[in-house]
Order: structure tokens, then sequence, then C-alpha cells
DNA sequence: AACGGATCTAAGTTTACCTCA
DNA sequence: CTTGAGGTAAACTTAGATCCG
């Protein structure tokens, strides 16, 4: 085991060394500040990267314009009514889930999903002026693609959004909370593995401490018993692992005597040398 | 150069929904 | 079957940074 590798950890919140899957994804966005520019930069290829995806949907969903109302009626009753706004960055929700509908979600096509999963209150006005919000759940198509886009890229520019929106059948401003939640997400994870490691780290450097401390107790019974010791400071004294001399720490003619004096507490190294106490 | 609006992101919070005991 | 707790994730809020006219 290495010091250096486990306890830098680089736990400065985006700026690690640990390696993590997800690490190189996380910090192609990192610097933020620029993401401006390189959105620019990354829009224009965006349209090679996602090809082919579909969700199975038919054209008229595939290519819905802004703004849009679908009304789906089964039975011939009004099952579901999908919204599609754009443009309001305080969004209101326009999908209602019914419950008793969420637990076969998953086992359903994508289109079937969106017709009996997506339910608006008759009165939109009334959900927009504040009735209890309504959570969308994405389907594990849609989880799936967004996740491939992340793994491309973890931030979108403009245009990105909009097709992955477009390809989702899902409002821009949806894809974007996804990808800032998906980034928190990330960043979650990391800490919490940078943790652990800090951990490990705290436990290792505990018990070196424990063993030196045990040493300098024997080396306090190792002067006590040999009188050559008595004109240095029984505080101080250190063994070195490697050679095994003893020193104060005082500084001076540390290099001839066997009973080295370092010129500064020296500072052990339990990961890059043996133990002096195995 | 200074200013203000638009836009983006991170961080933190709220809340709907789900699972499970 | 119901219920409450806890977890998860979508949606929201806020603050700060950057860009651009």
């Amino acid at each position: 085991m290495v010091f250096e590798g486990v306890c830098n950890t680089g736990l400065s919140l985006g700026s690690t060394s640990i390696n993590n899957p997800e690490n190189d994804h996380f910090h192609q966005s990192h610097n933020h500040h620029h993401q401006h520019k390189i959105n620019k930069l990354s829009s224009l290829k965006f349209d090679h990267v996602f090809p082919s995806l579909t969700l199975g949907l038919s054209s008229e969903h595939k290519h819905r314009a802004p703004e849009e109302i679908v009304v789906s009626k089964i039975h011939g009753e009004i099952e579901s009514i999908v919204l599609y706004r754009q443009g309001s960055s305080r969004s209101t929700v326009s999908s209602y889930s019914n419950s008793s509908v969420k637990r076969e979600r998953d086992n359903l096509s994508a289109e079937e999903v969106e017709r009996v999963s997506s339910k608006v209150s008759d009165d939109q006005d009334q959900d927009e002026e504040g009735s209890a919000r309504k959570k969308l759940r994405l389907t594990k198509e849609q989880s799936t693609i967004l996740e491939d886009s992340f793994k491309e890229h973890t931030t979108l520019n403009p245009k990105q959004k909009q097709a992955l929106a477009k390809q989702l059948n899902l409002r821009p401003r949806q894809v974007e909370v996804w990808f800032q939640n998906r980034r928190a997400r990330t960043k979650l994870k990391q800490t919490e593995v940078e943790c652990e490691e800090l951990k490990k780290c705290y436990k290792t450097l505990t018990d070196e401490n424990r063993r030196l401390q045990k040493e300098l107790q024997e080396l306090k019974v190792v002067k006590i018993t040999a009188p050559v010791y008595m004109q240095m400071p029984a505080a101080t004294l250190t063994m070195c692992p490697s050679c095994e001399r003893i020193g104060d720490g005082s500084g001076e003619n540390s290099s001839k005597s066997p009973f080295s004096i370092r010129a500064k507490p020296h500072f052990y190294n339990p990961f890059t040398h043996p133990s002096a106490a195995c």
C-alpha cells in the first residue's frame, strides 16, 4: 500500500485523483466557466451521437411541435392529456401518473406509457397556480438514453438539449433538470468514495501512531537501563526504522554516530517504508 | 470600462412516488 | 390490506459566473 495513494484523495470537490469510472465524465465539464464555448463547439457534432436511437414512438410523436396538446382516449374516455410546452424555466408539471398504472410502467412500451401515465388536470391554469406538483417518472428507455448521453457528455448545449428532448418526448427543461441531478449524483458518489478512502487512511495512521507510541515507550525503558543515552532528551528519542539508529531530533552530528540526531523531527511514512515494528 | 440582462451551473431544498417492514 | 418510515429522483430555488450587446 502506498501512502500517497491512500491519502491523496484530492477531496477538494472537483479536483481528485480517484480512479472512478464516472470521473472522467465529471471532469469533462468541471470547468463550467468555459462551458459556453465548449457547448458551442460540441454542438457541431451532436447530430452524430445518436444517429438511430428511437423510443418506438410514432412519427407524429417524434416530431411533435412545442406546446402541442395530445389527447388520448381509451374505452371512450379521456385517458391522458400530454402537454408539450416550452420556454418555461419555472415549469409546472404537465403530467399526472395514475398510481395503479405506475407499477406496470416498466413493462409497457414508451408509447403505451406515454398514453396511460401522462395525465393532467382539466384546468391547466389550476395546475400552474399551485396545485400539488406531479412528478414524471422516466421510463427505462428514457433513462437508458439519458445515461448513454451522459456518458458522451455530462453537460448539454441548447442544441443537444433540444434534440434529446425531442427524441425522448420530454420538455428541454426536463432534460436539463435530469442532467443537473445526474451530475449531482455523480459528485455525491465520488465524494462517498473519497470519504471511504479517507477512513482507510485515518485507520492506517491511527494504527501506525499506536505502534510508534509503543516503540517510544520501549525506548524509554532502554534509556533508563542504558546510561549511554542519559544525555539525550528522552521524549525526543526516535529510531529510524531503516537503519535502526536512535536520534533525539535535535539536529547536528546525525550521520556519524550510530545514535543519529536529526535536524528536523522525522516523519516516518509507514506506507513507503517497511514498519520498524515488523 | 462599466452595466445589465440572459443564460448556465452547482448546491441545496422540496416533494411525489416507491418499497418494505 | 393499511400505514408509516425511509430512500430515490424529479423539480424547484438561489447564488455566482460568464457572455454579450
